[in-house]
DNA sequence: AATCGTTATATTTGTTTGGATATAACGAAA
DNA sequence: TTTCGTTATATCCAAACAAATATAACGATT
């Protein structure tokens, strides 16, 4: 009694991690803003650490999950292709089942 | 298709972690072992850090899980509780059954 | 009492990680 | 052609983390 369940899912291609809880965040956060640099004020992280995120996740998925532009109006940006959306859509769905599923399996601990 | 799904379940006890996958490691360690020293040179880790670990379970569980005893014959030792016992049992069957879980879980992007 | 291998702890060193900063390239719009 | 905010990249510095080393306390056995 007292204990709880904490889980992480992650995505891997080829021994790279693809998508986890931080990049679905950063994805999310750039579909909400239309830029890594804003997507990273957002998330109070530098921007290098959300670029280096965004490259690490376009090299080991096996489509382009974003779309970066630089210069033209408003600098550049950044926005997620379709692929990238229904990446997301699927980590969100596994994640949301995957507590549910601990959710159950709670009660294991709970009479120790 | 390619994608894998991968996981990490822990234990938490107020905030802290109670147990993982690399303190469940530690802990059959020790039962096989009998030693928190060999233990750590079983498992390729510093005695600083798999001491540092065990003392977190005991201090985050609600019942000791290992009775660790100084001097004497062979100089001490270090063995499982019962409740340690039972918290690993569980543990590894919760951690079994998520594999399980993701293993079902893994269709859905096998078709991205 | 001396020995032994262990637990327990502190200190130092090294490595990795992340933050802060600077700067170039870009291209639409004014 | 100048301006603008962005992407992309390099460099430097600090902080967090891990490894290595050293040492005290312990108690059954000899």
């Amino acid at each position: 009694m007292g204990y709880r369940i904490k889980s992480r899912i992650w995505i891997e291609s080829e021994n790279n991690v693809l998508l986890g809880e931080g990049r679905v965040h950063l994805l999310k956060a750039i579909q909400e803003t239309g830029s890594l640099s804003k997507a990273a004020k957002s998330l109070n992280i530098s921007y290098k650490k959300a670029w280096q995120l965004l490259d690490s996740v376009n090299k080991s998925a096996k489509k382009p999950v974003t779309i970066n532009s630089i210069g033209g109006k408003g600098g550049g940006g950044a926005e997620l292709t379709e692929y990238g959306k229904s990446l997301v859509q699927v980590f969100d769905e596994i994640n949301k089942n995957c507590w549910k599923f601990l959710d159950n399996e709670l009660k294991k601990i709970e009479r120790i």
